[in-house]
DNA sequence: CATCATCATGAACCATGGTTCATCTTCATC
DNA sequence: GATGAAGATGAACCATGGTTCATGATGATG
């Protein structure tokens, strides 16, 4: 295993300078922004890039992990305020509701999970992660609101297939649509939004 | 407007062939796949592709038109159906199980309509298909087994949005997670499948 | 503040892939 | 079957964009 010397001062700093300016680029034009772009944004030079990344591939899967951690991060806060006593199919509900927000602020990230043959599975997988998730939906179950055979998987899919890049609008349409489907109240015939 | 000349025997018969072998390639490879593939996988030169086509994106979109026409007749011939006494809900049922098998048959499709800006509202959208969908709608709602509020549009996004490059197994499931969302009858608590 | 390993620079290189066009071939017509 | 228009060919052109590397700059260490 590396030793991980610590990198030089101005060296931190333009990676996450890098970092920065790559997360801003592919949420505007999507994964296939040219390294010149990025490298640009990022007031340094291409090569610069590759001294932080051996490749594109590798930058724009960091600018993805970036982003996974953060829907992780939502899921755990989820779980634990479930533990505190929260209700958790609003939990579900809400966390639901903020990653397609997370997701639809940089659209084009799902685009990058998509090239990158990444799914959302196993991205968001660190096993604490999953343990979260999991625990919201076995509340939920527990509670008698939650469908008994949704899995994991089943939401990892509906996220992966939810309309990210399309506007505030549409989305919430999506979810009125599809939340139903997975709950055991359903939806009283006529009940619009 | 111009007068049409025919094409000569042997240029229609390439058209056809290009036409084939771009929707066979795009269908396997995406749309990126290069006009050499195309070219080759026709039997022909790459020239003869621009003879026929101004540039790579009226190539792509003549597949993606002749697709679209595809799920135009299915529409069609579900309407008919009611129209000839066939349960609406039933037929919407088909309907969206066709268009998800047809569609994931040629899985880059979708990208393919995507990357072109095409949604499917406008692309299936020919005066009379519209209508066909729209009588469908209006026959489930009369039935009481479709809510009243879901529209064209929404039918149209959650096509859109359907895993159609998924396999068969995860493509039923969404049907199974996602319709119930729709119909008055939701889905009996703890119904699996 | 001297030294050097680390880091940054960016012009140049190369691969990919869309597009063109001068040239040759083939169909249609008489 | 001669002729001209329509069609086909594919090498060459060009733009884009990822990657490299020789050179120069800079932070860390004594």
């Amino acid at each position: 295993m590396s030793v991980e010397r610590p990198l030089r001062a101005d060296a931190a700093r333009n990676r996450a300078k890098i970092l920065d300016a790559a997360r801003a680029q592919i949420t505007v034009h999507g994964p296939e922004v040219p390294m010149d772009a990025i490298a640009e944004a990022a007031s340094v030079a291409v090569g610069t890039l590759y001294r932080h990344f051996p490749d594109k591939t590798a930058l724009v899967g960091a600018v993805l992990a970036e982003h996974m951690a953060e829907l992780a991060r939502h899921t755990e806060e989820a779980a634990a305020r479930v533990e505190a006593g929260a209700d958790a199919m609003t939990e579900l509900r809400v966390l639901i509701a903020t990653v397609l927000e997370t997701a639809a602020r940089d659209a084009a990230l799902k685009a990058a999970a998509r090239r990158f043959g990444a799914d959302y599975a196993e991205q968001i997988g660190t096993a604490r992660t999953v343990r979260a998730l999991q625990s919201l939906l076995d509340a939920a179950k527990a509670d008698g609101e939650l469908h008994q055979d949704i899995t994991i998987d089943d939401f990892a899919m509906l996220l992966a297939t939810a309309p990210l890049d399309a506007p505030a609008p549409i989305r919430e349409r999506w979810l009125t649509l599809v939340l139903p489907g997975l709950t055991t109240t359903g939806r009283p015939i006529g009940s619009v939004r």
